[in-house]
DNA sequence: CATGAATGAGTATTCATTCAT
DNA sequence: GATGAATGAATACTCATTCAT
């Protein structure tokens, strides 16, 4: 039984990079169910065993994804005390996750950014939990002190994340890849003058 | 002959601009071509004495869009002689556009985004003229001393207009929207102070 | 505008008759939307303009047959005055109708018994119709005291189309088909013995 | 071995007696293979150890079914000697049949009436056995001198069993279904009044 | 025998685009 | 120029059937 479960988890993960790298490749809309099935090694109807359908297909892989990113996020992010330290660590992470893994960017990055107002709206929530996590640990720092509590924690979010997201969209776009994960140096100094408290005695 | 140029710009505006509200409401790719022609008050094939097809449609409606922004920009933009100050306009007059006309946000900040690599390709111009003129306002600040000079000044347009766009994607999806104009005082609080170069004397 | 409509209307009988021949050849179930059009010498989208789908092609169809049918039932009808020889018209109408074509015997009899419950439905109402005009003379017959009234005229109405019903399909199945009309006969001659007044003074 | 068999003749029932309930409640062209499997506790692929596939498993339930009801019908009838009477058991133990299990009724009325030619050449044989024994006790009536001889027997049966058959169509989709085998009555009031040999010394 | 995961052939329907009027 | 009827390519999804376990 247990085996049973571990193969059918085993399939879902196959399937749903398959998917990633079929719609990262052809582009969501442009990328028939055959494909991804070909890229998986499966046949067509098998896709359908797993799951709902062609969307069902693009949101599960983006919660697949994004659990995985969580997890190790909160692993590595332990290990780290210093308030600002750990913002920092969010947006080395995030880039460096996107640095790693040049098709997952693609998917991330253009093919989850579907107008459709129902894959917008299931994807929303692991979205919220990303959001959340990065809230979460710009709160602490505002209450250790080291960023301005004068600040709406969701403006500086999303001064720091509309950054990186603009800056991984270009590096996405670009054909020819420098390193990702060095823009983080630039994008830090600018926020966290921005952000950071005055110092106290100041 | 002016007269009829005159007639054929005039039916071209006519179905751009019902292209952007059919685009808005149901999405690019769920509307149909019919849809926009019926929004527009012409027969099907119509649009294709005006336009080469639906891709184009979405493409020269965002030009249209863009240049009319830009020009009123520019003219604004003269007024204006503070440096951060003409900053601080770009990014008021960015919401202000979007609060102006949800309808024309919605099809900017989601319809707009489509992954297909030949739409993409067909913005990338008009988007890099954005993009030019936000760094040439920076370049400006930078020559009058009132921004930092050691930050790439592509780095501070993506902080700035990451934010501004991370702001204004929240702004249309919710459905109860409020004033989004003053949000720009906190995004130039946060980023001016990362940005803005030490005071002479300090 | 009457050019227009007429031409819809020829349109709308050469794809309904193309479905017809098309259906019986294949079988309902069996036949492609594809073939009803290259039966037809349209398009497969044509099909489309002019009808909801498969189903209502079907349903169309039948009521298109059932309603010339009708027409010309009432108007040669009306040259008949004897109560049991309109009865007994209407039971040699039936059989002749079908002996005239017999691919829409097959039609009628065979693809259009669809077990499927929005199908009948649909249905239901044309058929209907006909039993409605079937029980008209009937009631007729029993007002000139020609049929017997202590039966329920629904009753008579089974009887004699139900034999009618058996009679067709036996006719339809069988590919030595004989001539079909001259089976009135034996059934009125049944039925009649069965269901007429006994004569007053006796 | 005689248990090994008997085993495999109960599997055979349970399979078949689900696949009636199946594809009365869904339609034979709706039901999935799955749902009769789900419908007798077993899985898919075991149904297919038992009946060679979906048509199979239709055509060996209606045989099934008429094998029963013929044997209880042959049985029963022993007992009646009066040649009307007898004709008259034909036709109550139609409509009794049906009134017992409209389940039963639904699949025989409708579900069989499948349009498909292989399986109307399937269950041909089994359905003129059904004939046969009725032309068999109406040959004997006849031959008792109760019913005319200047009628072919065929066609007697058509009028009985087409008026029968009216009826439980009619009864089967009624959704308030009354009780049905009363309708013998008048059903045969008019056949007899029709098929009734004059009474010698008229 | 029994299972049920995997298969892949088969098809109704949509819609961007064309072109005769 | 304008029309809108006609086109036909393109595709997600279902489900009867098989077969390794």
């Amino acid at each position: 039984m247990g085996a049973a479960q571990a193969r059918r988890a085993e399939r879902e993960r196959q399937i749903l990079e398959a998917a990633i790298r079929a719609f990262s490749r052809h582009g969501y809309h442009q990328c028939t169910v055959a494909q991804v099935a070909r890229e998986a090694g499966v046949a067509d109807g098998t896709i359908y065993i797993y799951f709902k359908g062609k969307d069902d297909l693009l949101v599960c892989a983006f919660r697949h994804v994004l659990e995985s990113i969580l997890e190790e996020l909160d692993r590595d992010l332990a290990g780290i005390t210093d308030p600002l330290g750990r913002i920092r660590f969010l947006v080395e992470r995030h880039l460096e996750v996107m640095e790693r893994d040049p098709e997952l960017a693609a998917f991330l990055q253009l093919q989850l950014r579907q107008p459709d107002a129902s894959i917008r709206q299931a994807i929303a929530e692991p979205l919220r939990a990303y959001a959340r996590k990065i809230e979460q640990v710009v709160d602490e720092a505002k209450a250790a002190g080291a960023v301005r509590t004068d600040l709406a924690t969701h403006v500086i979010r999303r001064v720091l994340f509309g950054a990186v997201d603009e800056t991984v969209s270009a590096w996405v776009l670009n054909p020819r890849r420098g390193p990702l994960k060095p823009k983080a140096q630039a994008i830090c100094d600018i926020v966290f003058h921005g952000i950071r408290a005055p110092r106290s005695g100041q």
